[in-house]
RNA sequence: CGGGGUGUAGCGUAGCCUGGUAUCGCGCCACAUUUGGGAUGUGGAGGUCGUAGGUUCGAAUCCUGCCACCCCGACCA
């Protein structure tokens, strides 16, 4: 165990969130610029959020499949505005070769003889490789849909990085569909973003707001970017996922053509969808708090930790019999649990680990436990300790793990009902944005002109034009011009 | 990439101004006593002082380049 060196949200968030994702052992900076390594206890619970995505992907029809790294230049650059939007962020490969350096002895350099003809651009995202594999795939309406998803590392050369909100590298998944009709492609989009959605408020218990971003926001080579956008404790926004309807453009730059019933030749219709690591700093920031993180049942790779207390042989005998009775009884329900029968750390030490790493339940059992048939049972999120009796402890567990679950989720939504601020003039807008981190509902005149200019006086974006909003008549914030709608803005990771 | 800061054992640090071969705590190893909220004692191991050069008889300390990280911007999931 590290030492803990203490700092409280409240003093100083980032450094806050840097050290909780190294003291939780989590993940820490690797030798690679911007590029970190995820740890056992880190990836684990990576591993819990992939499981019941890729279940719902499946679900939802879709399989998995997995391309390149690579794309050729050419590829790549073939859907202009996808093409742009990335450009500034490539990796490159253009050698594939090192030699020797005769002129520094034990050093390697690039063979210059070894230049490629065609860079490579490692993929920042795949629609141009998938694409341009899609058009041999697809001739007839037969052919489609395709429901296709991979999970991959993509780069993109960031150049301020975060642990998990923003590496060089990430890991994510991308799903990649074509559809006959406009309409079937739109389907997916939406539906993708439920899926997200869901994950998000019922597994992460991270309550998010659905909608549609602007222009400005939207994904390069898109007609319409759909996100999930959550609130974290500080007050920013963080975008947790985004599903895009790609009209045709992937199609009309790949040439990816379909026969119809009606023996007509059109374009495929596209769409594409993600989530990354980046999850895993929202699910950070949501719940965790000065005593470490605070991770939802449903993701938690530890789920209760049994931790043993006794003094003398014949104690640590019966007390570990006990201790192992009820792991076993948990772990037949399901429960994933941890013994930890370690002699060297006091029972003190260990309550303070877990709870640095944020396992919901933690039952203590000792001599004076063995003998009143009971355990004490602590709980993470509320802190709370409670002598149980031992009859149908499992029960009590799981139904403890239930509303834990539900517990963390009710907080972070009551936290966002608290921060969400609607606001009708420019200087009230700016009053909140200083005074009151959140989010803001204020009317827009829709015109990415004045969002430019909103964003460059305070710093804040529109995060989504909300799906389940009313329309309502306004004028905007800043021009004064009508307005139909209220849109979402905060300052945003 | 611009402005500010940091880099000394696994972690947190003192020393740097005023140059003389590195301090303390935690952790680690061994043994003993301990164990219901971060145990105690005794003994021990662990350092190219981020890195590469320079100045000097001598560099953690002074100078230069580079690298990494943090904070604030620009960019972004």
């Amino acid at each position: 165990m590290v030492e803990v060196k203490k700092v409280k949200r409240s003093e100083n968030y980032s450094e806050w969130y840097n050290n909780l994702v190294k003291q939780a052992d989590l993940a820490e900076h690797s030798a690679v610029k911007g590029c970190m390594v995820i740890k056992p206890y880190g990836y684990a619970i990576w591993e819990k959020m992939q499981a019941e995505l890729d279940r719902q992907f499946k679900e939802t029809g879709h399989q998995n499949a997995y391309f390149p790294l690579f794309v050729p230049k050419s590829l790549f650059e073939a859907e202009e505005k996808n093409a742009e939007g990335f450009a500034k962020e490539c990796a490159i490969v253009t050698h594939y070769r090192l030699k020797t350096d005769p002129d520094n002895k034990g050093k390697l350099m690039v063979d210059p003889d070894a230049k490629l003809e065609e860079e490579l651009i490692v993929r920042p995202t795949s629609e141009a490789i998938i694409w341009n594999t899609y058009r041999d795939w697809i001739q007839s309406y037969r052919d489609l849909p395709i429901l296709i998803n991979q999970w991959a590392n993509v780069v993109r050369w960031e150049m301020r990085t975060r642990l998990f909100l923003r590496t060089a590298e990430f890991l994510w998944q991308e799903g990649h569909t074509a559809h006959a009709t406009k309409e079937e492609a739109l389907a997916e989009t939406k539906q993708m973003l439920e899926v997200y959605a869901d994950f998000a408020e019922n597994f992460m218990a991270v309550p998010v707001i659905k909608g549609v971003k602007t222009e400005n926001e939207r994904f390069a080579g898109a007609d319409e970017t759909f996100c999930i956008e959550g609130l974290m404790q500080d007050g920013k926004a963080l975008q947790m996922g985004t599903s895009h309807f790609l009209g045709q453009n992937f199609a009309k730059a790949f040439d990816v053509k379909f026969v119809s019933k009606e023996n007509k030749k059109d374009y495929v219709w596209a769409t594409s969808w993600g989530v990354s690591t980046r999850l895993m700093g929202a699910l950070i920031m949501s719940h965790s708090d000065d005593e470490g993180l605070v991770l939802p049942p449903k993701l938690a790779p530890i789920q209760v930790v049994i931790v043993p207390i006794f003094r003398k042989e014949e104690e640590k005998m019966a007390v570990l019999e006990k201790a192992r009775e009820y792991a076993n009884a948990l772990k037949s329900k399901g429960i994933s649990v941890k013994l930890d029968d370690r002699e060297g750390q006091s029972p003190g030490f260990k309550f303070a680990e877990y709870e640095l790493k944020g396992v919901p339940v933690r039952i203590a059992i000792g001599p004076r436990d063995v003998q009143n048939q009971t355990v004490e049972v602590a709980r993470r999120d509320t802190k709370e300790k409670q002598v149980m009796a031992e009859v149908d402890l499992v029960h009590k567990i799981e139904h403890l793990l239930t509303q834990i679950q539900q517990n963390i989720y009710q907080k972070a939504l009551d936290f966002r009902a608290e921060n969400i601020t609607t606001v009708n003039t420019w200087d009230e807008f700016k009053n909140v944005l200083e005074n009151k981190p959140g989010f803001i509902l204020a009317h827009w005149d829709g015109t990415s002109e004045t969002e430019t200019k909103i964003k460059e006086e305070t710093k804040a974006t529109i995060r989504c034009i909300p799906l389940d909003s009313a329309l309502e008549e306004g004028k905007c914030v800043y021009t004064g011009n009508p307005s139909k709608q209220r849109v979402l803005f905060a300052k945003a990771y």
